[in-house]
DNA sequence: GCATTAGTTCGAAAAATCCGTACAAACGAA
DNA sequence: TTCGTTTGTACGGATTTTTCGAACTAATGC
């Protein structure tokens, strides 16, 4: 895939750009399948939304430090970045995944 | 002030949405003021951002179900929906305000 | 070579945000 | 009561973000 695909260094991403990207249904069930289910390819995720959608909100998740992406082939594998996250926000996506599960069992 | 205002009930209020009020970082400086001053009316808060986008923010925080306002002759009184809030995310707002105090001292 | 698959990019429509201006309601003082 | 002030909302337009179809690129297989 043509874009350089970049990841930034996690003490670099604000607390209201994880937020922000916990903030939508979509990232948020993309979150909770990754937290799951790791190295995934994004086919795996969300069938019912369009792949230009998709991709958009890839780029979130991936811009706030959430997920890790590498190119395999023609595919992608995707990564929580769970350690860092919790050593940069301890707790806290914990915390949101639990609420997630909560609220859709 | 005209329009009736109106608190949803804690129950109807997705996690989305509480994490988007929670996603904006005038919006956190003002919970966390909040969280530790009751019954502040909202000139106390922000004054560097204009008043019409100020309501603006106090309308998504009522609307996600994290704060209340009570009418107080000109002005409001706004107080955290703390209680019912940790009774619908258990751990959700302690934890994101922990993390709001470590990012900003 | 050609077709298929996975995901990105482009461009335009729809929605959300920001903010200046105008406004309404409550209050105090004359 | 009437005037001026204070507190916050409503409106309208500019900017930004989100959504999604269509075109595109790169890898894979036949």
């Amino acid at each position: 895939m043509p874009a350089p695909i970049t990841h930034p260094k996690i003490e670099d991403v604000p607390l209201a750009a994880v937020l922000h990207a916990l903030s939508d249904p979509v990232r948020l069930s993309i979150v909770a399948l990754a937290a799951e289910e790791d190295g995934l390819p994004c086919r795996a995720f969300e069938t019912a939304i369009p792949k230009s959608t998709m991709s958009h909100h890839w780029r979130i998740l991936r811009e706030a430090g959430i997920i890790r992406q590498e190119g395999r082939g023609t595919s992608r594998i995707n990564s929580l970045r769970r350690e860092e996250l919790d050593a940069r926000f301890p707790g806290l996506l914990g915390n949101v995944l639990e609420q997630y599960r909560r609220e859709s069992p």
